[in-house]
DNA sequence: GTCTATACTTCGATAGAC
DNA sequence: GTCTATCGAAGTATAGAC
């Protein structure tokens, strides 16, 4: 194995997830993103073309990904009920490995998908598509109720991503008294707790009470 | 009433919340705020002597307000599941009114409150502890379940913000086919639905079942 | 308080040798 | 594939008249 580590697009891909996740777009520097990806400007021009190929490299590979995740959680054998909590487990397990993940993520919804070509755009639709088809199971079975599954997505997904995405600024809250603390593991307890009774079927009336 | 609309300074901010909704801090342009408030760069720099300085006094003067509706409504005689219901109805009719109120907030909270003085910090803290005295209302009256305040606030914050701000990807997935429509009264009423059930306390096990 | 004109800096991108 | 050097555009901020 010659190859020392990975290999420059490897290495300017990581670079800049890096960066776009803690300036986002329009403050990301491609200068920082070759520097720390130890290449120079030219050979990120090389490999990706534009700032703005980097950018939709970077997402539709992170999209995909993601939703491949959420694919096999919703295609397991398990009660609905089980793979929700197994949702909520995943996505938290795939920030660990994507630390970018959450703030490019909601950078981009704020933006309105503007960065976005019809590509990372099919990309980005995978993810609650592959949600949905994890709900509908739930439904299928009778044990969830009829909720929208994008309204579902939404709740399930949202409170992670900022909750991950908000340590920083919930570190400094707190470290400064403005706010009390809250674990990862008590977040996510509470969390799951909260989606299996929000999405649950109304248990039946009995047929003959007294 | 010789004055023809609305003062600088006002036209300032309310062209810089269009501009950094819309771009971020780092893709916001000064000109660009200040020719459509219809000044030039110079009075803006007059009045907020900074890009950051125009920031922040944007960002106050917001987490404030909205902070403001959210303990107006702790403070309400209401019973606690209305008291959620109505904070939900609330925060959605606050972007009524401050449309860019949500990307701004996941934006700023993407960024690690980066761009934040202390005393923008402080206004920010208040609003998930506007939020979390609704909520030991709840508790206090024993109708909610013991949640960790500052879960409960994300649980029922992020969805919100979320869903309004991505009413732009949202709209261009779904004219291609790729999502389904989700409407806001659709979506409000299931995330009122939702968090009802997440937060309820245990209905209490009969004395004598049978 | 309001304007025009401009200084100074930084950024994305490329040319061209190796 | 990799590098150094650099160009032109665009950005924040200010000087100085009114």
């Amino acid at each position: 194995m010659p190859r020392p580590l990975k290999a420059s697009p490897e290495r300017i891909l990581a670079a800049a997830a890096a960066e776009f996740a803690a300036r986002g777009y329009a403050g990301a520097r491609v200068d920082r993103i070759a520097r720390r990806a130890r290449v120079n400007k030219a050979m990120l021009y090389y490999h990706f073309s534009s700032k703005q190929g980097l950018y939709r490299a970077l997402l539709r590979g992170t999209f995909l990904e993601f939703a491949g995740v959420l694919a096999g959680l919703a295609a397991s054998g398990e009660p609905p009920a089980g793979k929700l909590d197994a949702a909520v487990r995943a996505m938290v397990a795939f920030v660990d490995g994507h630390a970018y993940f959450p703030s490019i993520m909601l950078r981009e919804v704020a933006e309105g998908g503007t960065h976005l070509d019809a590509e990372t755009l099919d990309a980005l639709a995978a993810v609650p598509r592959a949600f949905a088809a994890l709900v509908a199971t739930g439904r299928e079975a009778g044990v969830f109720r009829p909720v929208h599954p994008l309204a579902a997505y939404f709740t399930t997904v949202a409170p992670i991503l900022m909750y991950i995405a908000s340590t920083p600024v919930r570190a400094r809250l707190s470290s400064r008294g403005l706010q009390p603390a809250l674990s990862t593991e008590a977040f996510i307890g509470d969390l799951q707790h909260s989606l299996r009774l929000a999405f649950a079927a109304p248990a039946p009336a009995p047929r003959s009470p007294r």
